[in-house]
RNA sequence: GGAUCUGUAGCUCAGUUGGUUAGAGCGUUCGCUUCACACGCGAGAGGUCGUUGGUUCGAGUCCAAUCAGAUCCACCA
């Protein structure tokens, strides 16, 4: 529930003398962004007071864009959909916490410095304090200046803060309402601090440990990958068919898309129901060309009906094979080393001379090498049987690599996530029913990763561009590190590089000498560090006061692809920092397609510039498209909705500016029993009957999260009243019908704008604060959000609008089917209608004659009858 | 293979617990300088709600099946 009226800081509430409006000659959306970024800039309306009690705050936990390269319409999509919840909030008295950050660690940014600069990180190089990058980057790579890792970091924190200050500045002309003195940086100090005392704190309870294991490995980047970062892309393949032999000398056949890795093989597998292999289990067979002997063995993920039903378990080819190794307990041959090539020795377990000879033909090749040697082998020694067989089938790539990952048995980082642990899995599944998902079935694609989990996270990176792992290891008198003890630092010395500084209690000297110690050289997942943005922003253990009235955050709003990386890490880092949820509300925004139905992506060069746009239709009307999607719906990118905004916002000038030159002023609007005195008229009680209900419907969906609904509902309303309702009062207004007649119309107008600037300003929040200042003191965006309740005192028939609109829209009708002018007056016409409409009509009559130029309408009652308008007789045309 | 979402006018979409004749905007057709707005105004045409079956007095809405599209997860023998 919102917080007490009481704390609204409106200030409209006691008008002493009202202020006179000012309206310009041609309003024009043009130069607005401009002008109200710099004055709510200067009048801090969005900037978040520290004096507050949690029950006070409104808090989001906002995604930290990578500002690397450019902004693009998805990113307008998706912020403005959170922005307009955020100013909903704040108009609802809420002290909305609301701080926006930068992704700028990790692979990125290392990869755009390296472009844009033409450099690489040779962690060998020496510092060069006095490093100049050349004016324009070598075209080919291998030219790229090699430098220190601390050059190449100081050029990462140079171009980032460049290009954030780019986004910074396009983010102002969306129109978003962040306090920008809550930013952070996810590289910048306090965010490392922040990331390496959470991993302490996970250490020290045990939720985050070091293991050596095979773990998945890209040869590109050279690091280890975690299951969140991988992606399965269709690649055409071939099963290669040859043979195993027997003690009897019978053969066995496997069927393998791998046959390179036929030297790493430990085993053949098939399933224990598998009648055709049952008599092989326990018995060895040997491999060809490398003369090896490896047992037969049942395990259940064997599946018979893939290629013969029997696998070689090699290590690894993959995580199945992981498995089996673990569940099977075999021995580990494992070739294919960390740059993907095979060993340059040949292995001890290859013991036949021709098995030998047969190695040496793969030592030191690349995996597709590799392959196409013991191809040509088998083929030679004439053990093909057959011709390899195409396929496709999908293949493990991280995300953001293009060569296929490898497995890699290597010391690594974990974090528990119940990858490994049923009870933990359970407790976070749990937490997912905590929090209320926007739309609720985006809940199952949490769960449906959750479930899928088949392993801890693994949280150590071998790059540069990141949080250092805050440990170091001792040596032994032989210089061997014991990573079961690490050594670990003090909270109050974070955050530390254990590659730079000395571990604690240890001089420099001793780093890398027996007896002494050495420093992790890895650096943190950068969801290890994104996955804390709760804490980073809430200034976590710098600043607690501040933490504890922002924490658990009100709000995460994101991506559905990130569901499973940062939705989930940010879950997992709270579930074991603070046994809590991190927020209580997720807001899960749809994608931007192209007109053909696709994602927009910078790969596929199908992406929108956003500078265009709002040149071309403004930053409200963008908003508006932005606004017009459902949280969770993939949305079509739409220039004609863009156009509607427009329409939209320029009416709006337009409407206002008719209403404010009709002399209504702040005075005008209905407060109180007083102000609802001059409410009169039935036609004008009508329409604020009819405020009401949008007021109370906008505001249910809006706290439900469906600011789409609540726009909808506000801008039909809206054109009803321009349409019907100010033409139809045209005449009152301008006091043809008197002062009383006329100050009711007054009060109207008035009350209407007042509520419909406050209804449209989250959305639209350049042209409603424009015409705010024309006739209100301070901005609309600090005003309160309307309440129906207040209402409630003037609100009138809200069928007569509509009757007296029928009526209104059947005399236009007449004149538009005898093609003639709206303007042509109508000497006489019959009204048939329902009694009940017909009261509606004749309290309303004068205006509704008025509006249509009728000088006598003849109303004539009809039980069950439509609203019909017949025997017109119009005057001839001026 | 497991899960989720979508299918309503030419296009983009709304349709809240089942309830009269299914709505909006764009586009289209006709008409209009109307003193807030030509970045405007008025009026019209246009839909057997993917398909089939069921529940019900009554289904766009609930259930089942089916077709089509999208997304996530699993899938390297």
């Amino acid at each position: 529930m919102a917080p007490m009226a009481e704390t609204l800081k409106d200030t409209d509430t006691s008008v002493q003398t009202p202020k006179t409006p000012e309206v310009p000659e041609k309003p024009a959306l043009e130069g607005l962004e401009e002008k109200l970024n710099s004055a709510w800039a200067q009048e801090k309306i969005y900037h978040f007071n520290p004096e507050t009690t949690r029950e006070q705050v409104y808090s989001i936990d906002t995604p930290p864009p990578t500002a690397s390269g450019s902004l693009h319409v998805g990113h307008m999509f998706s912020y403005t959909q959170t922005d307009v919840m955020a100013r909903f909030k704040r108009m609802c008295g809420y002290n909305v916490f609301y701080p926006l950050g930068w992704d700028d660690n990790g692979l990125p940014t290392e990869r755009r410095v390296q472009n844009y600069y033409g450099v690489r990180c040779d962690p060998s190089q020496p510092y060069d304090p006095n490093y100049q990058p050349p004016e324009k980057p070598a075209k080919n790579q291998r030219d790229w200046d090699a430098i220190s890792r601390q050059n190449f970091i100081e050029l990462c924190e140079k171009l980032t803060v460049e290009d954030e200050k780019i986004f910074e500045d396009l983010f102002t002309r969306l129109g978003l309402s962040v306090d920008w003195r809550q930013t952070y940086r996810t590289i910048d100090d306090d965010s490392r601090a922040a990331s390496q005392r959470a991993f302490l704190r996970d250490v020290n309870s045990g939720n985050a440990y070091t293991s050596e294991a095979p773990t998945l490995w890209d040869i590109t980047f050279r690091t280890a990958v975690a299951q969140a970062e991988l992606e399965a892309k269709e690649r055409p393949g071939a099963y290669h068919r040859y043979p195993f032999t027997t003690a009897e000398g019978k053969k066995v056949f496997i069927e393998t898309t791998r046959p390179e890795l036929l030297p790493s093989c430990v085993a053949l597998v098939a399933h224990p129901d598998d009648e055709r292999y049952q008599p092989l289990f326990g018995k060895t067979v040997t491999s060809p060309l490398f003369g090896v002997e490896v047992e037969v063995k049942a395990h259940r993920l064997a599946d018979p009906e893939k290629g013969s039903g029997i696998a070689m378990i090699c290590t690894f080819g993959d995580m199945t094979d992981v498995t089996w190794w673990r569940e099977l307990q075999l021995p580990t041959r494992a070739l294919i080393g960390r740059d993907g090539r095979f060993a340059r020795e040949t292995p001890e377990w290859i013991t036949t001379e021709e098995g030998r000879a047969n190695y040496e033909q793969l030592a030191g090749k690349t995996v597709h090498s590799a392959k196409e040697a013991v191809v040509e082998l088998l083929r030679e020694q004439g053990i093909l049987d057959g011709e390899p067989k195409p396929i496709t089938h999908a293949v493990h790539f991280y995300e953001k690599g293009d060569k296929p990952l490898e497995v890699v048995t290597s010391r690594q980082w974990y974090i528990r996530n119940g990858g490994r642990d049923a009870d933990r899995r359970e407790e976070l599944l749990a937490r997912g029913k905590e929090i209320d998902w926007h739309p609720g079935f985006m809940r199952s694609r949490y769960e449906n990763w959750v479930e899928g989990l088949n392993g801890d996270w693994l949280i150590s990176r071998q790059r540069f561009f990141g949080v250092p792992i805050p440990v170091w290891y001792r040596l032994d008198e032989d210089g061997n590190p014991d990573y079961e003890n690490p050594i670990l630092p003090a909270e109050d010395q974070l955050p530390v590089d254990p590659a730079a500084q000395p571990a604690p209690g240890f001089e420099e000297s001793l780093r890398g000498v027996p007896g002494g110690f050495v420093g992790e050289e890895d650096v943190l997942d950068t969801w290890a560090t994104s996955s804390l943005t709760p804490q980073i922003a809430g200034q976590w253990e710098r600043n607690n006061e501040l933490f504890t009235t922002v924490f658990p955050y009100d709000l995460r709003p994101q991506g559905h692809d990130i569901i499973r990386t940062w939705l989930f890490a940010t879950m997992v880092r709270a579930h074991s920092l603070h046994e809590s949820v991190p927020w209580t509300n997720t807001a899960i925004s749809g994608w931007i397609l192209d007109p053909d139905r696709k994602k927009m992506s910078k790969s596929k060069g199908n992406v929108v510039v956003p500078n265009d746009v709002l040149e071309q239709f403004g930053t409200d009307a963008v908003r508006y498209w932005a606004a017009s999607a459902r949280l969770g719906v993939d949305t079509a990118y739409e220039v004609a909705q863009m156009k509607i905004g427009r329409r939209l916002a320029i009416k709006l000038l337009n409407a206002s500016k008719f209403a404010l030159g009709m002399g209504v002023t702040e005075a005008h609007i209905v407060r109180d029993d007083a102000g609802a005195a001059a409410v009169t008229q039935p036609l004008d009680r009508a329409l604020l009957a009819e405020l009401k209900t949008v007021v109370a419907q906008a505001t249910e969906h809006f706290e439900n999260y469906d600011y789409a609904r609540a726009l909808q509902i506000t801008e039909s309303f809206f054109w009803q009243f321009t349409d019907d309702y100010v033409e139809l009062v045209k005449d009152r207004a301008y006091g043809g019908h008197g002062e009383e007649a006329q100050a009711s119309v007054r009060a109207a107008l008035a009350t209407t704008l007042d509520a419909l600037l406050r209804l449209f300003a989250p959305i639209l929040p350049f042209a409603t604060d424009e015409v705010w200042r024309w006739w209100r003191t301070g901005s609309v965006h600090a005003a309160a959000w309307p309440q129906a309740q207040a209402l409630e005192i003037v609100a009138g028939e809200p069928q007569l609008l509509d009757s007296v609109g029928e009526v209104l829209s059947g005399l236009r009708r007449a004149k538009s089917d005898a093609k003639v002018k709206q303007r042509t007056e109508i000497l006489s016409a019959r009204i048939t209608a329902p009694a009940v409409t017909l009261s509606h009509v004749e309290a309303a009559l004068s205006d509704i004659k008025a509006a249509a130029r009728a000088q006598s309408l003849e109303l004539v009652a009809q039980e069950g009858a439509e609203v019909s308008v017949s025997e017109v007789t119009l005057a001839e045309e001026a």
